[in-house]
RNA sequence: GGACCUUUAGCUCAGUUGGUUAGAGCGUUUCCUUGACAUGGAAAAGGUCACUGGUUCGAGUCCAGUAAGGUCCA
């Protein structure tokens, strides 16, 4: 090609392509997306027109992306939440804004980790353990360079504009990095501990989980009723009662429990009884006020090592631990004989029969409890008693005080109230995982050291425990933590960690004073603990002026954090918006899901009716803060009004020449103040109007509300209305260059507001009509707001009329009144019938002026003024009445029925509207204008009622 | 058990601070291929706004309760 090159233009873009776009041909019938978009999207990547840069002094808007799971691909949430983040990252470009998304993807410990394990086993048949750590990490890499970028490309055939150079991956050494110096900095302060407690155990991954991957769901099951003799008999009593849906831990017994005020065991406790399973062991009962008097016989067995509520009692009365599981969920030694190596489930059943066989059952019944699952496996998790890292959350009062001062605002607002009440009950975060895929622990400990013994001092002795970024210096006679860091623990920092933190030269490459805080977060309010609250804790703890902080500040101390100012909170917030997208769900309401197979593919969608379309069309069913559910008919009509903005560009376009379109100055030029006339007014004030309530529908994040004042505005009132006005005035030589102007003017002030919904469409109409000048793109263009589009028509001489709306919408229902006549009288297709009009000298000065556009608008052959009321069809419409020629004679009965009909109709609405005024509350009450738009709907009703009586009479 | 959300036309949803005869899209019925668009145009039918009570001159809108469905926490 002659142009090779760079050329430069005035921000320095990449011009080379522009000659591969520029020469068109004119508009085509109907609009073809593909090509359209996949020119587009190359183009804007070849002119790095998303690339994140502020000027000093712009005001920034800056997006961090929900990164994806790397192994995901895109579904119908992806679609949701990333169009609401590129429509709000594509305003703020044409507001002028620095706009800059920050685009990546989770590493995601368990999901990869499985996934790569589940692959694995089909095609080689090897479980992880058969390639040992390194070998199977690095199948994982290997899997993450294949497959990883699918859904980052995927975003981009969505019209995603992100920032691609800032991309960034949890697991990148940069960001690694990050990871390590928050643990580091957390451990030194004290904050991170280790320690044997219970934890949420996952039987399938092997490993803890965090309280919120675990799910409480209603299981059924069976709940057994069984009796523990006493050993030795107390009076009449020989045994207990006990209940349980878990007899197969009954061999890990170590006691039995009763309220210490429950009269009926008083005298029990510190008796004993036998354990009916497993060996045959004296258990002591113990008094605790855990235990519900209610349930049951209100005896509870005690097995501390299978149950949370049970360890808290096991480590108040010093009773021992016996632990019955294996980490898979199998039964161990432990159990005894019978049960051992049987899964849990299997051996529920068999402890069952065993009891029953030795008499010791009383009862099995059908019985639903709540069961924790691990949300990613799927299986119920069982409480275990291991050794991990904790952390005790940093920044909890001030991660409340940011949110209920409003410094970081949740929309819908209501979300405040779940964020601040789990906050108020946080619990330490069980932050290890016994994984592979994660980033490891950065703590190792000297050789030969019992791990299992570790004390706090111990922990803060460096010659015991080393925690740093990089190691001991000695690595031999050390051995790394295995386990690795829950995913969370390394995104709760993606805000600032993809701006850099914690180097000062990569903060200061990717700009971070100028892009953090971030401005919105997009993001589903399912993730609101995982993610949400997590990241602004992160921030407050690592942001701000401890950025100046070295690292190693202290060794490990209980340091007391100081009180931030609000100026620091400020600083430090992660973002100043959360908006909470809905979930998408079919139209059954159900969840989306693999399983379910409910769930469309995007790519299908976008094939099928344009990214443009797709977009267009979810947004509008998506309220603010509600599920949506999915309905394709609606993408449907995405992609329908794509068309119908097309085919009206291409309208314009053959209406008469194109003029000098390239600037906003260049189209008001061209206004002819001379030839401004009611429609002209009544459709430059609904397009303020409209571009109020799209400004504050992106304030706001009522997305709804915004795409369907688009859709009615530029199909209602541009085009049924204005366009089809506009023909007839466009056949007039004087009238056409202004009558193009404002058409011209009106598309580009709704590409304009359209583009952040449908980047591609508006971007090739926007250069198809000559908006733009070489080289620049529509985001090169700034938006007006209402105030400011007002100002310049005034400026040239074209001061808004908004009272003309209101004689255009006479006009325009006179018009639909006629075509109802017409219909009325099956001849709604002829246009050779004669519309005579019995109307005031002031109605008849409206019509007439409007003539021209009303025979067409209607299909007539003529407009004329009577001064009688002749035997035809007629009816009473805002601008007098209008008798129908149809060169028919006229069915006089069915006339009677038709007119008698609406009087009867108009009666009720004139009773109705006399009673309220005959109340002399209302009358004394209600505002003046109220009752003045009472009483002169009044008025019209009764004119209009004696005016069908009249017509009636007259036939 | 606690908190929150939803309930408006056959379907999916709007309905701003209470104020004329409650709107849109899809679907349905009828008519129309008149040179932007049949991915379109015109017209029509279709709603006791979940229920009960209250506040008010006036309630889809505010308050209380009930019911159904859903979500989160325990």
């Amino acid at each position: 090609m002659a142009h090779e090159g760079l050329l430069a233009s005035g921000n320095g873009r990449r011009l080379d392509f522009w000659f591969n776009v520029k020469a068109m041909p004119e508009i085509t019938k109907s609009y073809e997306p593909h090509e359209v978009e996949k020119k587009w999207y190359a183009a804007w990547q070849a002119a790095r027109c998303f690339a994140g840069k502020a000027e000093p002094g712009q005001e920034t808007y800056t997006i961090v992306i929900p990164p994806p799971n790397v192994t995901g691909i895109l579904h119908m949430g992806h679609v949701l939440n990333n169009t609401l983040q590129d429509a709000l990252i594509r305003r703020a470009r044409l507001e002028g804004k620095a706009a800059c998304w920050i685009p990546g993807t989770d590493h995601a410990g368990i999901a990869t980790q499985t996934m790569v394990e589940k692959h694995l086993k089909k095609s080689e048949g090897k479980g992880r353990r058969d390639l040992g750590r390194d070998a199977f990490l690095e199948r994982v890499w290997s899997w993450r360079e294949e497959k990883g970028d699918i859904i980052l490309k995927q975003l981009r055939q969505l019209g995603c504009s992100c920032d691609w150079d800032r991309t960034h991956f949890t697991m990148d050494p940069g960001y690694s990095r990050a990871v390590l110096t928050a643990f580091v900095r957390l451990f030194n302060k004290g904050n991170i501990y280790r320690g044997k407690r219970m934890v949420n155990w996952c039987p399938v991954s092997l490993t803890a989980l965090s309280d919120e991957e675990v799910e409480m769901r209603p299981t059924k099951g069976f709940i057994t009723k069984l009796k523990y003799d006493l050993v030795q008999p107390e009076g009449e009593i020989t045994h207990l009662v006990v209940e349980t849906t878990r007899p197969e831990t009954i061999p890990a017994d170590v006691a039995l429990a009763v309220h210490p005020d429950d009269e009926r065991y008083k005298a029990l406790v510190g008796k004993k009884v036998w354990r009916p399973l497993g060996e045959r062991v004296a258990l002591p009962i113990v008094a605790d006020a855990a235990v519900d008097p209610v349930f049951a016989a209100g005896v509870l067995k005690v097995t501390p090592a299978h149950d949370k509520v049970d360890f808290e009692i096991g480590q108040r009365h010093r009773l021992p631990v016996i632990d019955a599981l294996n980490p898979d969920g199998s039964m161990n030694a432990e159990a005894g004989p019978e049960l051992a190596g049987l899964d849990r489930f299997a051996a529920r059943k068999k402890a069952t029969e065993l009891l029953r066989e030795r008499g010791s059952l009383l009862e099995e019944k059908p019985y639903e409890n709540n069961v924790g699952y691990s949300q990613r496996a799927g299986v119920p998790i069982e409480p275990r008693l291991t050794q991990q890292w904790w952390l005790r959350y940093p920044r909890v009062e001030e991660a409340k005080q940011v949110v209920r001062d409003g410094l970081i605002q949740f929309h819908p607002e209501r979300w405040s109230k779940v964020y601040l009440n789990w906050l108020d009950n946080i619990q330490d975060w069980c932050i290890s995982r016994q994984l592979w895929w994660g980033h490891r622990i950065p703590v190792w400990y000297r050789k030969g050291i019992d791990r299992e013994r570790l004390s706090e001092a111990d922990l803060a002795d460096p010659t015991k425990v080393h925690v740093s970024l990089d190691g001991p210096a000695d690595p031999a006679n050390w051995d790394q933590e295995e386990d690795v860091l829950d995913t969370w623990a390394s995104s709760w920092l993606w805000p600032f960690a993809t701006l850099g933190w914690p180097d000062e030269r990569e903060m200061k490459a990717a700009d971070y004073a100028a892009f953090y805080p971030t401005t919105t977060l997009a993001t589903g309010a399912d993730i609101i603990f995982f993610w949400v609250a997590r990241m602004i804790m992160a921030g407050l703890e690592f942001t701000g002026s401890d950025l100046d902080k070295p690292l190693e500040a202290s060794r490990r101390g209980h340091a007391k954090a100081e009180a931030l100012s609000p100026e620091e909170l400020r600083r430090r917030i992660p973002f100043r918006h959360v908006y909470f997208n809905g979930i998408v769900r079919d139209k059954q309401g159900r969840k989306m899901s693999k399983t379910l197979g409910n769930s469309p593919d995007p790519l299908d969608l976008i094939a099928k009716y344009g990214a443009d379309g797709l977009r267009f069309g979810l947004l509008q069913i998506a309220p603010l803060g509600q599920d949506v559910k999915f309905d394709e008919d609606r993408i449907e009509g995405g992609k329908n009004f794509a068309n119908k903005l097309w085919n009206a560009c291409r309208f314009r376009q053959m209406s008469g020449p194109m003029a000098d379109n390239r600037s906003l100055e260049a189209i008001l030029s061209r206004l002819k103040t001379t030839q401004v006339d009611d429609d002209d007014h009544a459709l430059l004030s609904a397009l303020l109007e409209t571009m109020t309530t799209v400004g504050r529908g992106f304030a706001d994040f009522e997305f709804a509300g915004a795409t369907q004042r688009l859709y009615g505005f530029f199909w209602n009132d541009f085009c049924d209305w204005y366009v089809e006005v506009a023909k007839s005035r466009i056949q007039d030589p004087e009238a056409q260059p202004h009558v193009l102007a404002v058409q011209d003017l009106v598309i580009r002030e709704f590409l304009l507001m359209f583009a952040p919904f449908a980047p591609f469409i508006t971007e090739e109409l926007w250069h198809l009509l000559g908006y733009g000048a070489e080289g620049l793109f529509l985001q090169d263009a700034r938006i007006q707001t209402a105030e400011q589009l007002t100002a310049a028509l005034t400026a040239h001489g074209l001061a808004v009329d908004v009272a003309a709306s209101g004689r255009v919408e006479k006009l325009k229902q006179f018009t639909s009144l006629a075509r109802q006549l017409k219909a009325d009288q099956a001849v709604a297709q002829k246009r050779d019938v004669t519309i005579h009009v019995l109307a005031s000298d002031a109605d008849w000065a409206d019509l007439s002026a409007a003539s021209a556009k009303l025979v067409r608008l209607v299909g007539a052959a003529s407009l004329k003024r009577t001064s009688d009321k002749p035997a035809l069809p007629a009816i009473v419409t805002p601008l007098g009445t209008l008798f129908l020629d149809t060169g028919i004679r006229v069915d006089a009965a069915a006339e009677k029925i038709r007119l008698g009909k609406e009087l009867d109709q108009l009666r009720k609405h004139v009773a109705g509207t006399e009673a309220r005024l005959a109340n002399e509350a209302f009358v004394s009450k209600a505002p003046p204008a109220v009752l003045e738009g009472a009483r002169r709907q009044l008025a019209d009703q009764k004119a209009k009622y004696a005016e069908i009586e009249r017509l009636l009479a007259a036939l």
